[in-house]
DNA sequence: GCTCTGACGATTT
DNA sequence: GAAATCGCCAGAG
């Protein structure tokens, strides 16, 4: 199993409602300071539908970047239940 | 093997 | 506190 599929293995594990940071996966994948590539990895997600890619956040808790923009990716986190105060994931939420 | 890219992160202006 | 800077790492070409 190389990097990228224990990315996408990791973040399928991420439970609904809940969200992780990119250098949490990383860490998980086996490889801390990663984080980075990480978000390539998950831009490129080749699982559309079995790996949601839309819960992995900074860790400044801003909701960062999305393959279809922002905007979209926040609004599956409010349906979610996961709210977002001032830009900002509440730390209650994170796993 | 080198260079460039970018859904990152910490530090410094 | 926003913007610039630097270090980081996997992929693509």
């Amino acid at each position: 199993m190389n990097f990228s599929e224990r990315v996408y293995h990791e973040t399928s594990l991420i439970p609904g409602g809940r969200v992780a940071t990119y250098s949490y996966i990383a860490r998980r994948a086996g490889n801390p300071g990663a984080a980075r590539a990480v978000g390539n990895i998950l831009n490129r997600n080749p699982y559309p539908g079995k790996v949601p890619c839309h819960r992995v956040v900074r860790r400044d808790r801003r909701p960062g970047g999305f393959a279809r923009g922002t905007r979209e990716k926040e609004r599956l986190l409010k349906k979610e239940g996961i709210l977002i105060v001032d830009g900002r994931v509440p730390e209650r939420f994170f796993l």
